[in-house]
This record gives structure tokens, sequence and C-alpha cells, in this order.
DNA sequence: CGCTTGCTCGTACACCGTACGTCGTACGCC
DNA sequence: GGCGTACGACGTACGGTGTACGAGCAAGCG
């Protein structure tokens, strides 16, 4: 028993193994796929046993939250703002699209972590050095943030990943439920990104 | 007992009656708090009752999530872009400070509602008529549609409402958790934001 | 040896979404 | 009028969820 135990688990749990485990699981089965008991069964431990390392599952959501944000690249002091923030919009959007599930979760978590924390203070040092008054960065920082989690908010809602789903997508779901006497603009909008080969990847 | 129904639901129930129930409900006791059984119960109905009205709680969901769209004012043709557009992020960000649960859902329902479709056909037409090319409007739209997503988010997600609440907040719970060595921008941030009397409505 | 301390986890409870089947009743037809 | 049918309402039940409680057990220490 005891050995099966550290088979599976190799060695005893701790708040980190259980932590990035709930994250593998996310990623691989999606958040609604997240439960104690399936998580435990992932550990090779009984439910109950991650009430030691974790509150409850809030908390053990925020500290998932946390660990993602440490995968987002910090900026780099010696670079301009410029090219600084927009490698931190990629890294954001990169990291945001290997755990999508974490941004259904930014929303009703209010208590950032210290990774989170980590991350706005490295951005608003890259701003401030570069120049920015006080209260220009604090905005600047809430601005770009907007528009990476909107961005990708809207990503993750899209149906299709890559440029020949969309066609495929298109012909077989929206065009059919868009009259073009109704929704003419839409229409136009669709052949066009249709047949421009439409890839969102871009900024 | 037919009597009692009529009282508790003002004659029979309707898919329209039971969707604008739940936002009220989720509008409420926030979107944890919406089960079918509370559902039915503020309806004066059985649990089991909604699923002739509604084929599943998704179909709901997706239903209150168009509700919520049907909210955002719509362009107005007259008006040059700029204005519409402000008008319209103005509206939306009002709209989902009425229903913050909106924001959470937004994730993960993929297919959109005819308000949502509505929605934006009529974006697209404001922007194809002042000349934008059609890459060009559904990039804006896009872009748009991001940051006003973002905001919300984020203001969603933050704990306070009012820049007196800040000050306490910042006082009780964020300074304690900042030493100054190891955060000395985002203690600067803090000391502005709360000398500035911060309050989360600019854009 | 016994005692404490810290993990582990079995059981139980309240609640969830919903499949299934039963019932009262309204309505078209004779 | 009588009757068959169809439909909306809903009671019950099943398999899931998060987690409170407390019993068990191993290791460290006097």
């Amino acid at each position: 028993m005891r050995k099966q135990r550290q088979v599976a688990s190799d060695a005893g749990l701790s708040k980190q193994r259980v932590v990035v485990e709930a994250v593998r699981l996310a990623d691989r089965e999606g958040v609604d796929g997240l439960s104690m008991r399936r998580l435990a069964g992932a550990l090779g431990a009984g439910a109950m046993s991650l009430y030691h390392y974790v509150a409850s599952k809030e908390e053990l959501l925020d500290a998932m939250i946390d660990v993602v944000f440490e995968e987002i690249e910090l900026p780099i002091e010696e670079t301009d703002w410029q090219s600084a923030m927009r490698r931190r919009a990629v890294s954001a959007r990169q990291v945001l699209a290997r755990h999508p599930w974490a941004i259904g979760l930014l929303e009703s978590r209010t208590s950032p972590g210290p990774a989170n924390l980590r991350h706005h203070e490295a951005v608003t040092a890259c701003l401030r050095r570069a120049g920015f008054p006080v209260l220009m960065a604090t905005h600047a920082n809430w601005l770009l943030d907007s528009y990476v989690y909107g961005f990708a908010l809207q990503a993750a809602s899209l149906p299709f990943d890559t440029a020949d789903e969309l066609a495929d997508m298109a012909e077989d779901v929206y065009l059919p439920q868009l009259p073009p006497d109704e929704f003419p603009y839409l229409n136009e909008s669709a052949a066009a990104l249709v047949a421009a080969g439409y890839d969102p990847a871009e900024e």
C-alpha cells in the first residue's frame, strides 16, 4: 500500500506537488474536470489528504493562477520599454493559450498571489525607469493588461484554432445562421476573412 | 394548487420568464448561487419543470449571456464612428458592471446568440460606413472588444469599488503584503493612487 | 515504554445537474 | 356529453461535487 503510493506519487505530497498536478489536470481536462477526488486520484492519495496542503478548493485555484503568472516572462531591464512590453504581452498570450482555463479563473479571484505581485512590480519598474510618471505608469499597466486579458478571453471563446478550421466552421455553422439580408456586413466580413486565410495570431 | 402556482408565478412559465429570472438571481446571488432548484423555487415551480423550456443549464447560460448583450447599446447610425464606439464601450462597461457574472461566462460559451450577432453586425456596419476596409473593420472590432472585456475582467477582480474603499483596502490588506524593499515601485504606486483618490472609472 | 504531533483517509452530509416516469388536466373529435 | 391523446409539471433517484469530522497510524521524543 505504502509502496503503491510511492510508485504513483514519487514520495510524499506537498502543496507544490498538489498545485502543479492540479494545473496539469486542468490543462488536460479543463477546469470542470478538476475535482478534489480526481486530483487526489492522480496523486495516488485520498481526497481528504489534499486539505492538509490546501485550505479549500478556492485556495487551490488561487495557487494555480499564481503558477500561471510564474510562467509569464518578466520584462528585462535592459531593453526599451516598448519591446519589453511587447515581449511580456506575447509571453502572456502564449501562457494563457497553454492554460486556457486560467482566463475563466481570473475573474472571481480577487487577491493577487506573490507571482502576480512580482510581475506587476517588474512591469511598473520597467515603465518607471523609462521615465513614465507614477500615475501614467499605473494607467499604462492597467490598459495593457486589459488588452492582453481581453485578447485571451476572445481567443478562448473562438471555436477554431487555425485558418482552415475557420473556413470549415464558417461554412458549416456560421453562414447558415447569418441570413445575408439581416447581417450583410457580417457576411461580408466572414467572406473576407476566409478569403484572406485569417489566422488568429496577430496583435 | 393551481391557484398557488398562479399567485407565485403570475401565469405560466416560458423560456423568457425562466431566463429573465435566472439573470435576476445571478445578479442577486452570483453565478454560483444560481442552481436549477433555486431558480425553480424563485419561479414557484419544481426544478424539473424548467427543462421544458431549457434543454440544459448550458443552454440557460447561453440565453442569459444573450440577454446581457441585448442590454448593450447599439451604435447609432448618425454619429461619427469614434463617439459611436465610445458610447458602445461605455454602455458595455455599465452593463457588465450590472451583471458581473457575465464576464466569467463569456469564456467557455462559444456560439454567439442572436443579440450578440446583431451587436457585432451593427458595430461592423458603423465602421464600414465610416470608410474602414473590411479587414480593418474586423481588426478594429476585435481590438475594441479585447479592451472592453479586459477592462471588465480587471474591474471585476478588483476587491473595491470606490476610492475610499481602496484606501481602506490598501492600508489593511495590500501594504502588509508589500515589503517596501521587495516591491518599491508598487509601494510608490499604491501611495500615489491613494493620494490621488483613484477611482476605477476612467478609460 | 508511553505520549505527542502530524498526515492520511473513510465516512457522512448537503447540494448539484438531470434521466426517467407518473400524474392531472386541457383540448380535439365523435 | 364522453373519451383519447398530448403536454406541462414535477417527485424520485442516481451519480457527481466540496468538505466537516474523527479515527487510524507512523515517527520523534521524553
